[in-house]
DNA sequence: CGTTGTTAGTTACAAAATCAACTGTTAACA
DNA sequence: TGTTAACAGTTGATTTTGTAACTAACAACG
């Protein structure tokens, strides 16, 4: 096996994969960390709730994936930060509405414009067939179903 | 913004990019931190190994693009575990040749093989001309290049 | 030589992710 | 009701990563 292996790292899905979302999510992080001292997490938590609105952690979880820790977590730091509001549910006091405060949706429009930037700078790099190729295939493997 | 933002995280890039990658790593990281008790940094360094033959810790670094620390982190477990050896180089003993000891070879070609397999199996759901433009578009966006 | 700079690799400390156990609340049903 | 299970969300302990500073070795050049 020494030397010249026939197998490629350069050509296994799940390695390309991560190499190409390390290098594309680079840009985009300098960005909110930088401009907001987000994490990654945090961001997402803060779209989640500038695209759908007010919502509950449960809910956040569901359509990220994401683990409820990671979740409580960036939810704290953003509360904290005053980018977003608490409340309780009336009926059911397990549940708590997260909504976005007027800074959170300052931030979020102004990281939604970055991100839209930076997505049609991507996006130009290759032919629009081809790009929605690629996403199809991205939402494919995403959404695991084998 | 409160209801039907237009902006839709599923066609943001990095975040579909990031999604697909961790749903694509996951049935092969059970694999090989199950069967050896790997992290995602240890069967890397293992495979360039498996592929390349000897080499230094920097050379792994130029290939793979992982932190120096990983890679010496890495290096560290394979070795505590007997999957490497270490040489020092007679010339400038800065350098230190990595080399895979027999066991490292048997779980090289263990997980291969597991790799190819899986690497099949997310290929076999798409086209081939689809698959061969999925794989430019993401070594175009791993290699970065603006 | 000897000083200064560079390189390969490691270590120490801080930041973050992960996993399990926990609190407080609602639901189910004997 | 009372007891047990399920659920939303949080907290704590452990592991992993990231950043910087470090050690040891070589190189360049006065």
């Amino acid at each position: 096996m020494s030397i010249a292996d026939d197998f490629d790292l350069q050509n296994f899905l799940p390695y390309l994969l991560n190499q190409a979302a390390e290098v594309s999510s680079l840009q985009f992080q300098q960005v909110y960390k930088d401009r907001y001292g987000m994490l990654r997490t945090e961001w997402r938590v803060l779209f989640h709730l500038g695209i759908y609105g007010k919502m509950t952690a449960k809910q956040i979880g569901e359509r990220s994936k994401m683990h409820k820790t990671k979740i409580s977590r960036a939810v704290a730091k953003l509360a904290e930060r005053r980018f977003l509001t608490r409340h309780r549910d009336g009926a059911d006091r397990r549940l708590e509405y997260l909504e976005l405060t007027e800074a959170g949706r300052r931030a979020y429009r102004d990281l939604r414009e970055v991100a839209k930037t930076h997505d049609s700078a991507l996006a130009a790099r290759f032919s629009e067939a081809d790009m929605a190729t690629f996403k199809r295939m991205l939402r494919a493997l995403a959404s695991g179903a084998a």
